[in-house]
DNA sequence: TCAAGTTATGAATTTTAATTCAATTTGTCA
DNA sequence: TGACAAATTGAATTAAAATTCATAACTTGA
């Protein structure tokens, strides 16, 4: 009877679909979208390349879905982590520290992210570059709205908030790349971006450069 | 006689040759290297694809060329801004304000530096990111000697001064990259930077989280 | 066990764009 | 001016990869 078998196909449909998603991310974190072909991808997934367009409609369409249904928990992870403890530098903190739990989870992804968020990418025809930069600028304003009101209750200083939420965030990334091209030398952590945003790198009171 | 006319040939030659270079550089920015085909090239910089191959061996060619050539400039200015005044403060400052200048100048190169220089590149296979980033980790350690110098001198403090370099090299990548996007949004200069930077967003001293 | 329906397969086709090269044009010099 | 060399042209060729689809292999329910 077709109605408790349903859930067992769907769960194998699902699988199978997800096999074939993690595949073509490690080939495409490796080798870029153009460097990977349906074959490659089939052979490694080891499915036949016609299995692959009765899961995606074409090559275009893995990548998407890929971009977009990690992005998506990418995104929401920040987002919870800004919302979560009350405190602005709870807040703070709980997001460098998402962030680098969630970099480390999805290393493969990363380097895909960087390729469609910065510069020129061969998928700016297709707006995913647009959907993906939407969340990102979304989470920055949200970054932004935690230091803003840091400001007003005297706990920050400066004057554009989100300039600050930018440097933040630039900060924690550069030592996550450089922590994934080299993880042994120049190790970090959260408290270390901590305190280079917040204390700065003078030595001297009131540096007026 | 073919002497005195070598000169003006080679001249020709070279403006014809890079008049190629200027027209790729846009389309490879605009729409990335696979998104850029030689008859594009061809068309827009008015010659026939045949003659590209006069002067290139093969598209690669093309845009490794304007890769090498283009970070060559980029790169000694900025080391030249490191070197070129007394006292760590002013070379920092320098630093800051070449790479504002030169970003400005170099729009449609920075952008495909970024393609390059982050994320899953397709021309991984050539070692073109190699070079490339083996010339922007001669830059950072440079600059990582400018901070270490100063924490020396007690005008900065800090473990780490390759973190630094890279905490302080991020931040005004990132505001120039907002720039480059949104011009008139968030305007900030080399004092913005310097002053995020050097003394950080605490309004509390010894602020330790 | 079998027939109808599903899904997987991969060789054949199509598409796309890089590259070549014979023909033509342009430039040089006696 | 004309013959030779050098450079340009773009239609034809080649190469690489995406996509299709007729065929085979499985699944299911009677």
């Amino acid at each position: 009877m077709g109605n408790t078998r349903r859930p067992r196909k769907e769960r194998e449909y699902q699988q199978r679909r997800s096999d074939i998603l993690r595949t073509a991310l490690t080939l495409f974190s490796e080798k870029g979208f153009h460097g990977t072909s349906m074959q490659e991808i089939a052979e490694k997934s080891e499915f036949a390349v016609g299995t692959l367009y009765n899961f995606f409609a074409n090559k275009d369409e893995i990548y998407q879905t890929l971009i977009t249904e990690t992005a998506g928990r990418f995104h929401s992870s920040l987002m919870k982590a800004l919302q979560a403890r009350t405190g602005e530098l709870n807040r703070l903190k709980a997001c460098v520290e998402a962030k680098i739990r969630v970099f480390l989870e999805n290393l493969d992804y990363v380097r895909i992210y960087f390729a469609e968020t910065q510069g020129a990418t061969f998928h700016i025809k297709t707006g995913l570059d647009t959907e993906i930069r939407t969340r990102y600028e979304d989470y920055l304003q949200k970054l932004a709205g935690v230091l803003q009101s840091g400001i007003r209750r005297k706990i920050f200083r400066g004057q554009n908030p989100y300039l600050l939420a930018l440097a933040f965030d630039s900060i924690s990334t550069a030592f996550l790349v450089e922590h994934m091209e080299n993880p042994d030398r120049h190790p970090f952590d959260a408290y270390t971006v901590m305190d280079i945003f917040l204390n700065g790198v003078s030595a001297v009171k009131g540096n007026k450069t």
